[in-house]
DNA sequence: TACTGTGAAATCGTTCACAGCA
DNA sequence: TGCTGTGAACGATTTCACAGTA
């Protein structure tokens, strides 16, 4: 999950836990896609297949935002749809601001979603003078020079930054300084930024690290106590069925194996070769 | 946080708490950061500050991992960088594949951090024919039809899902069913998929949202009970004490603006107009 | 009857605070 | 003396299970 410092800690603002918000937006998709195809209500079971959670949780969810449901029936879709909107602050228009338009800042310029619900992209800002004017997403890149002027000209308090991380904290700066109060976090870098001050983070390469530690987990216990050694070539063992798809297939809920393997670290083991930069 | 279904629910595998092991990329990079300006030890204090959480949680954290400290001391750096990446599975390489390489996709292929630890592009996979060929980051563009012949032949096992909404869950079945057992999305979509595949996703209108939250209630604690009236132009009334960090500072944290306006959800409200699509 | 709303229990994650060791 | 490792307290989140109601 790409979460920063949220706000201030401990006190939940109002009432609605954290982890609520951050399901709002799947809900409110999950809603939007019924809603087009003109289906007036849902139960909490079917919205919560939709979304991806279990029903319990979003009813818990939507408790928290009050009782918009009917008993018997299920909730309403387009008023769902616009009290979770409200509730997010997707009734009124973001003008938000990139920093950084290499490739990625580009591809997000580009994107969409971005535009599509309750957000606006006010200006694409790049510290090279060789971008300045050139059009990217039917927009000119202005230079980091104006960037206070830009973020207080247009109201911007949201800023997404898609800079190298060597710059990222210094344009964080400067972005809070000229008024922004939430940052969406492209950059490998952990950012520091004053209390009051939201940062998000997506971090491609930390998912991808993740996912690693969990198919490791999975080849270890496919191959219980089998090969020691990962040294080589990757090579995905592991082919076919593996854990994979398979309902019943054996080596079900195993996991104490797992462990077996990668575990073991009781020797202090060798001092390492050191990991490549 | 951008997070999927995680592996097997409830059965935490060997002990690592799916948290701990989301912080560990973290520390892993705090850690090569020092270990390229050759500091030989760190203390959980410092390691905790590079890494932007806590030093008791970076202790409990590493806990799980083993005793890999000397109290008194602290951690030695290069090997602590070893274990984590043990741990994380990053000793062997990963092979990945891309599909779909729109703006987004190519942004991804050329993005460093991809190659730099443990992971590998193995190919760059889209259904436009016209894109067969082409070059993305120095590697051909492969058609769709290939994909299985792909993923078998260089044994790759975590799939990167670029594509529009509408063709990501065909394309992760297709990975799925082709061998591909963990899964990186950055589709809006909430992808089904069978037990035992991971699947996290990066989403960018989900993090949106969610500072927008932030956003509006930071504005709407600024105007305290002030302002019964939403209508007018922001402006923070109250402002200086506010709850908000800051200094002193006149008119500080503004955000003001937007705010207000929307604010006021108290009563049942009347039934909306209905977002935009 | 079918489904929501919600206390209460279970689980997971964080923080405290201090014993123990180099 | 200084810092790690960790039990125990605490807090947040999820899940259960069922009472309540349209």
């Amino acid at each position: 999950m790409a979460t920063g410092r949220t706000h201030r800690p401990a006190t939940r603002s109002r009432g609605i836990p954290e982890a609520t918000v951050a399901r709002l937006p799947l809900y409110l998709r999950a809603l939007t896609a019924l809603s087009e195809r003109s289906v007036p209500t849902v139960s909490s079971e079917e919205l919560a297949a939709a979304a991806g959670v279990n029903s319990a949780k979003l009813r818990k969810d939507f408790s928290y935002l009050g009782s918009y449901g009917t008993r018997g029936v299920g909730y309403d879709v387009e008023y769902l749809v616009y009290q979770i909107s409200r509730e997010l602050g997707l009734t009124q228009d973001w003008p938000v601001v990139i920093v950084g338009i290499g490739n990625l800042g580009a591809a997000l310029a580009n994107y969409g979603g971005f535009s599509a619900r309750g957000f606006r992209v006010a200006a694409l800002i790049d510290a090279d003078p060789a971008m300045a004017g050139k059009p990217v997403a039917g927009m000119p890149v202005q230079h980091t020079d104006d960037l206070e002027k830009i973020i207080e000209e247009n109201g911007v308090s949201i800023g997404v930054i898609a800079t190298p991380a060597g710059a990222a904290q210094q344009v964080s700066e400067r972005l809070i300084a000229a008024g922004v109060t939430s940052i969406l976090n492209f950059a490998p870098t952990v950012l520091s930024v004053p209390d009051g001050v939201d940062v998000r983070k997506v971090d491609l390469s930390i998912e991808l690290q993740i996912l690693a530690f969990h198919e490791q987990r999975k080849a270890g216990e496919e191959a219980a106590a089998g090969a020691s050694v990962p040294g080589g070539e990757g090579v995905a063992e592991v082919p076919g069925a593996g854990s994979g798809a398979a309902p019943a297939a054996a080596v079900e809920p195993p996991a104490g194996r797992a462990a077996a393997v990668a575990r073991k670290n009781g020797p202090e083991g060798d001092v390492p070769a050191v990991m490549p930069a």
